[in-house]
DNA sequence: TGAAACCCGATAAAATCAATCGGGATTGCG
DNA sequence: CGCAATCCCGATTGATTTTATCGGGTTTCA
C-alpha cells in the first residue's frame, strides 16, 4: 500500500501555507522553493483549492492562502483531496462490479480497513502535524 | 491510497485455500476457477509461498496447501507477502534520501500512519474473515 | 513414458504517475 | 495604458508500475 507523491507535495504546501498564515499570499514560486517541481504542485494547488483547503488571488503579487485553521484541516482531508479516496477494493461502494453482490466475506473487511484508515487519517489535525505532536501508539481495542 | 489486485486474489486464494484446508493439494486451475487469470495467481501464490503462507506439493494430482491454521495467519501478513511493505513515503526507514535526515515534522507522521495501519492489519487473522466476524469499530482514543 | 502440475524468468500491453508545455485570464503598478 | 507577475487549465510526454501472457523447465504420479 503506496501513497504518491501527490500527497506528500500537497502535505508539504500545507504546511508552508500554515506557517505562513495572515502574512498574505504565498506565490507558487516560494511554496516550491525547496525543490519541488513547480508546474506539477501548481496542479496539486488546483486539487487543494477545489476541495476548499486553500484559497487564492489572482494576479501580481497573488498566491495562495490556507483557508481555514490548520486545526480544522485534517491529514485525511489533504490526502484525499489530492489522492483520491481510500480505495481498497472497486466492490466497495460499487455492488454492481462484484457478482455476488452484498453477500461476499472479503468485502465487509475491505469496507472495515476503509473505515479505520480514513478514521486514523481523519483524527489527525494540520495542527497536530505542526506541533510535532507526540503522537502516542493508539489503543486497538475491538469494542 | 488504493490496493492493486494483487492483494485482492491473494486473499481470495488464500481463503480459498483456508476453506479446503485438510483436503489435499488444491490444484492452480482449481483455485482460480472463478475467473482470476491462471497464471497471474501462479505468480502470486509464487510469493505466499515464499512469505511461508502456503506450502505446495509438485508433480502431477499436485498442489497448493495453506501452511499454518487460518487462525494463525493475518491479512496484514497476506497482503505484505503480495504487495509489499506499507510505504507512504520513501524517508521513513531511509534517512538518506531526505536531506532533513529525521528531523522532519512529516516523517513522524508517516511513521505513524504505517504503524497503524500495519496494527489494523495485523490484528485480523484470516480466520476472522473466513466466519465474516462482525468487526466492531475500533476505538480510536488516543492514549 | 507421458500427462499433470508447479516453477520461473522474460516479455508485452495497459494503466497510472510525474512532470512539462503552451497558452489564457486576472490584477497590481508605474 | 501596458507590462510583468501570477494563477488557471487542458493537452501531451516520458517513466514507472500493474497486469497479465509466454515459453519453457522441473517434478511426480500412474
Amino acid at each position: 500500500m503506496k501513497l504518491s507523491t501527490r500527497g506528500q507535495y500537497a502535505l508539504h504546501a500545507m504546511i508552508f501555507l500554515a506557517r505562513k498564515a495572515g502574512e498574505g499570499p504565498q506565490s507558487l514560486k516560494t511554496i516550491a522553493e525547496d525543490g519541488l517541481p513547480e508546474q506539477y504542485l501548481e496542479q496539486l494547488l488546483g486539487a487543494l483549492r477545489r476541495a476548499g483547503l486553500v484559497t487564492t488571488v489572482r494576479g501580481a503579487a497573488g498566491g495562495y492562502h490556507i483557508a481555514r485553521p490548520a486545526s480544522e484541516i485534517t491529514v485525511g482531508h489533504i490526502l484525499e483531496s489530492t489522492e483520491g479516496p481510500v480505495n481498497l477494493s472497486e466492490c466497495v461502494g460499487d455492488s454492481a462490479s462484484c457478482a455476488k453482490g452484498a453477500a461476499c466475506a472479503t468485502r465487509d473487511l475491505w469496507a472495515y480497513l476503509t473505515d479505520n484508515i480514513n478514521q486514523l487519517m481523519q483524527g489527525i489535525s494540520l495542527q497536530d502535524v505542526l506541533q510535532n505532536k507526540p503522537y502516542g501508539a493508539k489503543e486497538y481495542t475491538n469494542s
